[in-house]
DNA sequence: AATCGCAGCAACCGCTCCAGA
DNA sequence: CTCTGGAGCGGTTGCTGCGAT
């Protein structure tokens, strides 16, 4: 379906918006609410597309944004839900009250980026656990087919807070000898790390569940692969996960995969 | 003082998603 | 089930301000 540009129409303006056109926005936005974008313009008396209009009091005008820098708090939060999520800022916006989506976007390309180097310096892959949830303190990494036996076990680095499904982000690596290994290690992961069956990366997220449920998980664990993130090293890649226990503790997952020329998105 | 280059940010564009007809 | 259109999302653009030369 080819739909036409929504400011294709003449007479609608584009560009910065004037301090005299968001006011009519706010006004009447606090007069009617916005229900409906497309025909808002129109009946606010704005010579603008209903998307302009909604970019403009979503990004810039509703009064519950929160102006000003960021807080280091709220950096490292990106920091590690962009490690998790990827580039979806506006669930990333979802849990930053006040900050949207393109504010995030924006911080992201002109300052966390640059700062990830460090912040991911500063990580340790821990992989022993007093606190973590029992049955996940020793899980089985009977890995599909063609690969050596390992184990996991997980820690808690960052508690959050307790009612966020990230509640607590917790490294894990897997491993052959159960050690732990640090970002300068990180090099011989390639070596150290089991190797999977090519089918493993050919299947989809669900079929990867069931096959680390099976594989991974003690019996009572109800594993969520989630995002596959990016490859932290050649043929070395990184996986989220949860183990539902009632703990809502988040693992990442390194894994290698043996020799695969391309490792396909879920 | 003038120019240039870069960083930051607001806004646009094109696409996907999804609900309703 | 298919089609349509509104809303939302992520990538990108381009303007602006500021510091360096």
């Amino acid at each position: 379906m080819v739909r036409a540009p929504c400011c294709e129409k003449m007479g609608l303006k584009k560009g910065p918006w004037a301090p005299e056109e968001d006011q009519i926005l706010i006004s009447y936005i606090q007069q009617h609410g916005h229900g409906n974008w497309r025909a808002l313009p129109k009946q606010a008396g704005l010579l603008r597309c209903g998307k302009s209009c909604r970019l403009r009091w979503t990004n810039y005008l509703r009064p519950d944004i929160k102006r000003g820098n960021f807080s280091k708090e709220e950096e490292e939060t990106i920091i590690k839900l962009h490690e998790l999520l990827g580039n979806r800022w506006s669930t990333i916006a979802a849990r930053l009250p006040g900050r949207t989506d393109n504010e995030i976007k924006n911080v992201w390309h002109t300052h966390l980026k640059k700062k990830l180097k460090n912040y991911q310096n500063t990580r340790q892959h821990s992989i022993t656990v007093p606190n973590a949830p029992s049955q996940s303190q020793s899980m089985k990494s009977n890995f599909p087919t063609d690969h050596q036996q390992g184990r996991i076990e997980c820690e808690p680095v960052s508690p959050q807070q307790s009612s966020s499904e990230f509640s607590s982000v917790t490294e894990a690596s897997v491993l052959t000898n159960n050690m732990v290994i640090k970002d300068e290690q990180m090099d011989t992961l390639a070596e150290t790390c089991p190797v999977i069956d090519e089918s493993f990366w050919s299947e989809d997220l669900s079929a990867a569940n069931s096959s680390l449920q099976s594989d991974i998980c003690s019996v009572n664990d109800e594993l969520q692969l989630q995002f596959p993130l990016s490859p932290v090293r050649e043929n070395v890649k990184e996986y989220t996960f949860n183990v539902d226990n009632g703990m809502d503790f988040w693992y990442n997952l390194f894994i290698r995969a043996g020799g695969l020329p391309e490792l396909p998105e879920f």
